[in-house]
DNA sequence: ATGGTTGCTCTGCAA
């Protein structure tokens, strides 16, 4: 089974730089995605209907504002459409798709970029986000969580850890989030198969930093402990450019 | 610290 997730900036203008070109050779089973920037009547079914996928999407309220999908090959046994808390759902952040134990979910945590309250928000998201999924785990074993998760785990995740100590993203209690978050039974699968390895999922678009390589990795696929002994691969598609983000694949 | 791009929507905001 092939898991892909890509923050794709805005679907629409992925699609016209070639996302369904390149979505027809890449071919996975379950395809997340996070900041489509659409509404469902924008939605451009035809690309995908055509390569065989059935489509979940989740929608922002705001037009033109985040919002996650879940494009599958198979059909899920049922899927859920946010984390049933209204204060988190109304920005389109979370959608999941079960198979029996099995639970796929494309996640597309908040940015904390844009100022103080946002900031708080995103640490209020991220502990909201680990209360759900610790409960979820007790009806479904096996978790994938896929998405955005706007946060550098270690040092080796980010091309300037000392000059971005004080940026969102970066921040110490962020990163102490996700430790916490590891510690409760997930696994940062890019890192558990390539300990060393240094590789980034964004780029800003400002001072050429995809060229130079000056990036991030914010973009994971965790899973539940009960996963690692399945899996397969994991690992960075740092060539696919229709987004400032670049896809991660899961194989299990 | 500064610099400064992109997508979406509607004029500037969020990332």
């Amino acid at each position: 089974m092939k898991i892909i997730t890509y923050n794709v900036n805005g679907l629409r203008a992925a699609v016209a730089k070639g996302f369904p070109e390149w979505l027809a050779q890449a071919d996975p089973d379950v395809l997340c995605l996070q900041e489509t920037k659409l509404q469902p009547d924008q939605y451009p079914a035809e690309h995908f209907e055509a390569l065989g996928y059935t489509s979940y999407l989740y929608s922002a309220r705001k037009k033109g504002y985040s919002g996650v999908a879940l494009l599958v090959k198979k059909e899920p046994d049922h899927v859920e459409y946010g984390m049933g808390m209204d204060v988190y759902d109304n920005e389109g952040r979370f959608i999941r798709a079960d198979y029996g134990d099995l639970s796929v979910v494309s996640v597309y945590h908040p940015s904390g970029t844009s100022g103080e309250e946002r900031q708080a928000f995103k640490m209020e998201w991220l502990a909201a986000f680990q209360r759900y999924v610790t409960e979820l785990q007790k009806t479904h074993r096996r978790l994938i969580l896929c998405g955005d998760y706007n946060i550098c785990h270690e040092a080796i995740d980010i091309h300037d850890p000392v000059r971005n100590a004080t940026n969102s993203g970066f921040l110490p209690e962020e990163r102490e989030w996700m430790t916490g978050f590891l510690a409760e039974g997930f696994v940062d699968t890019f890192r558990h198969l390539h300990p060393g390895k240094q590789e980034y999922t964004w780029w800003s678009y400002r001072f050429d930093s995809r060229a130079k390589n000056k990036g991030w990795r914010i973009d994971y696929c965790m899973v539940s402990e009960a996963v690692v002994p399945q899996l397969k691969d994991a690992y960075i598609l740092k060539d696919a450019v229709h987004s400032d983000h670049c896809p991660m694949v899961l194989e299990i």
